[in-house]
DNA sequence: AGCACGCCGACT
DNA sequence: GTCGGCGTGCTC
């Protein structure tokens, strides 16, 4: 008889090919899709995953190799969830082997057991037999520990630990008498979730009213956008529609962009709902990370928290899946498999016929757009609870109010007033260290990296110069290498703004927030206790500090430097500088304190500070989304990237103009080919980098030439002389 | 990615 | 005479 089966299994190598395997010669487990087999490759054995079964290959059956094992009796993935990671690797251009990787837990892609056994000990036939009251005369905690094993048929060494401490010193003799023997248990470990006691929520006003009415009794897919002001509620509204979904017996998946941002709504779950979620990021171990995506794959977990690579966790019964904080940039993978969390929860959720909910107070320019064409459902939510006010937002013009120390005198006032009448004053600006250069007071040459096209940043803490984009670092320079001179370091920084504030207000307690101040384990903690508390008068930090938490003393916020973000290259600057000020701002008054919001800058007649003051953040994405309408940019095209870099800037030119050539040898209509540019900053950590821009408004036609110079480049030389990668639906262009 | 094969430079 | 450098090729 001929063979018939074939698998079609996923390996982690970067090869876009599923490869064909014959089942293991004792087949034991009857390998179904979603199972791990381990198979010979090459030289080595690896681990991977049947993807789908077929009769037949595309080798010759002499080729075909057979595979070792079938490592799972149960398949970790359904259906539902090997179509996803096909989904993904489509569109992402990516292969297979490192989807599944990345939605797999480490413990599993390394071959280990989905459910870990565990050390027991069991009675023989010879131990049950023995009258454990006679042994008692002679060695009691012998005794003990039959005792112990006689109601069950294995006991784990944990469970023992528990109930008998000690008791491992007598496995040893009753081993060697023969009344008891090693085993290996499947450990049953504890994953009920946590429940409590949750307490009714707060009255809701009419708007969360009218949208929490929109959003229940479905159960069908239907993607919403609920798009609701810093402090209008939104959580709440998410956490009755969770309620309900839970109560139907079905699992909620919720998605935040940052660890940081996980424990707060842990904190309101647990209260509001009474169930502790299931957390699921890069914080935990291994093994607690395998014990989160097991209890979420069994159904055992009701409520899954996670960051970005949740959105691939399997689930026994999906009922809804809420994306919070949709515009984050932190839900795009900018590395190997170049996804973005919120679109596949999109995709998910399609596929698998329930909600999704994108929550936030700036959405993305795609998701406005989406919403106004009627793809999304739009819900507002504009009244802050509690009949909270908006923070007042000013300009400070620095022709008329120059700085000193990167701070202007109405700032400083103002800093003044707030931390007199006891609250706190919060300064945001996005450069971490003492100042972004050090330069020569004499012939002017700034420190650079000899790395990267880039300045170095000076940290006075450590006393060094350090690169941001290659983490080089050195000693700063005493004296100018060119002529000598003495050099000074220029412009600001989180550590310069601190000193300045603590010159100026002594005796306050000052707090600084970012990257740098929270490396250490646990000091992290303590500084946004401190924030919290309102221990700490002035907060100085980068974006760290502008997500999501909730300082209730704060009713001031100065924003030191906005400008870098009115004259992006990127098409998304404005976009971009409008959501991190709404979302700064948002940290301003929360309860009866109204805030004050001041934002220092050099070109206070830009028309987007027009827009902004006019009309708000929903003004700036309406002039934003008309600027890309007539430009063509997303969200009225679709892009594609194809970056490279290599040490000698021949080969990254050389491979990318053979991509330019096969695109353009494709003739499909439709599709805009822009490039090949270098970089901005060409160089980065010796590698020069450039790049070829893929342009089109029909997403199709973009994947067929995607899909057709991807297998062009794979076959290449010069696709081996240089680092390479595809990006879809790419963020940050440069 | 890994791993082997292969063909040219400085060393016990 | 070899050890080892990394270019090239291959993985069902």
């Amino acid at each position: 008889m001929t063979e018939s089966l074939i698998l079609k299994v996923a390996i982690n190598v970067p090869l876009t090919r599923i490869f064909d395997y014959l089942p293991a010669e004792d087949c034991v487990v009857r390998p179904r899709p979603g199972c791990r087999v381990r198979v010979p490759f090459g030289r080595r054995n690896q681990i991977g995953l049947i993807i789908d079964t077929a009769a037949t290959s595309d080798l010759p059956h002499a080729e075909l190799r057979r595979a070792i094992t079938v490592l799972d009796a149960e398949p970790l993935f359904d259906a539902n969830d090997l179509w996803l990671v096909r989904f993904v690797s489509d569109y992402y251009q990516h292969p297979i082997g490192e989807v599944v990787a990345a939605a797999l837990p480490a413990l599993l892609r390394q071959g280990k057991p989905l459910l870990p056994l565990q050390a027991a000990l069991s009675l023989t036939e010879e131990g049950a037999a023995t009258d454990a009251g006679q042994v008692a005369k002679r060695a009691p905690r012998q005794a003990a520990l039959l005792h112990a094993l006689q109601e069950n048929t294995a006991v784990p060494f944990g469970t023992l630990d528990q109930k008998l401490p000690g008791w491992r010193t007598q496995r040893k003799p009753l081993l060697d008498k023969g009344w008891v023997r090693l085993e290996q248990v499947v450990d049953i470990a504890n994953d009920r979730p946590q429940l409590s006691e949750p307490r009714p929520g707060p009255t809701l006003n009419p708007e969360q009213r009218e949208a929490l009415a929109a959003l229940t009794g479905q159960t069908g897919f239907r993607t919403t956008l609920l798009d609701g002001v810093t402090g209008s509620g939104k959580t709440e509204v998410y956490m009755r529609v969770m309620q309900e979904v839970l109560g139907a017996g079905r699992q909620v998946l919720i998605l935040v962009p940052e660890i940081g941002l996980t424990s707060q709504f842990v904190a309101r779950l647990k209260e509001r709902i009474g169930i502790t979620p299931m957390l699921l990021h890069s914080g935990l171990s291994d093994s607690e990370r395998l014990l989160a995506w097991r209890s979420a794959r069994s159904g055992s977990a009701p409520l899954i928290l996670g960051t970005r690579s949740a959105v691939f966790v399997p689930l026994k019964s999906p009922g809804l899946i809420v994306v919070d904080e949709e515009h984050d940039a932190s839900f795009k993978q900018t590395e190997g498999l170049r996804y973005s969390a919120r679109d596949v929860a999109i995709v998910r959720g399609k596929h698998l016929d329930i909600p999704v909910i994108l929550g936030s107070a700036t959405p993305s320019l795609e998701c406005l757009r989406r919403a106004e064409e009627g793809a999304y459902q739009h819900l507002t939510l504009t009244a802050r609870a509690g009949g909270a006010v908006p923070p007042l937002m000013r300009l400070i013009d620095l022709h008329k109010h120059p700085l000193e120390d990167g701070l202007s005198a109405p700032l400083l006032t103002a800093i003044g007033d707030h931390i007199q009448r006891g609250h706190q004053a919060l300064l945001f600006i996005n450069r971490r260290g003492f100042a972004p250069t050090l330069i020569c007071a004499e012939c002017r040459r700034m420190a650079e990296c000899s790395r990267c096209d880039s300045r170095m940043t000076v940290h006075r803490s450590s006393n060094k110069l350090s690169c941001h984009h290659c983490g080089a670092s050195r000693p700063l320079d005493a004296r100018c290498h060119e002529c000598g001179g003495s050099c000074v370091p220029l412009g600001q920084g989180t550590e310069r703004i601190e000193d300045a504030l603590r010159a100026r207000f002594p005796g306050q307690t000052i707090t600084r927030i970012d990257s740098d101040s929270t490396r250490l384990k646990g000091t992290m903690d303590k500084a946004f206790a401190m924030a919290m508390s309102g221990e700490a008068k002035i907060l100085v930090g980068t974006q760290m500090l502008s997500k999501g938490h909730h300082f209730p003393k704060l009713t001031l916020v100065g924003v030191i430097n906005a400008d870098q973000g009115l004259f992006s290259t990127d098409f998304r600057g404005s976009e971009r500088l409008a959501q991190s000020l709404i979302q700064v701002a948002g940290r301003a008054g929360r309860e009866k304190q109204q805030g004050e919001v001041f934002i220092q800058t050099a070109f206070a007649d830009h028309p987007f500070w027009k827009e902004l003051f006019a009309g708000g953040y929903h003004q700036v994405a309406r002039f934003a989304l008309a600027e890309r309408e007539a430009c063509a940019w997303p969200p009225y095209s679709r892009l594609a990237l194809l970056r490279a870099a290599s040490h000698k800037r021949e080969h990254t030119w050389a491979f990318l103009h053979a991509a330019a050539a096969s695109a353009n040898a494709t003739q499909l209509n439709g599709v805009r080919i822009l490039g090949p540019v270098s970089a901005p900053m060409e160089r980065k950590a010796g590698r020069y980098r450039g790049q070829l821009l893929l342009q089109s408004r029909d997403r199709r036609v973009l994947h067929q030439l995607l899909d057709i110079l991807r297998r062009d480049l794979e076959g290449h030389v010069a696709g081996r002389r240089v680092r390479w990668s595809i990006d879809v639906d790419p963020i940050e262009l440069f």
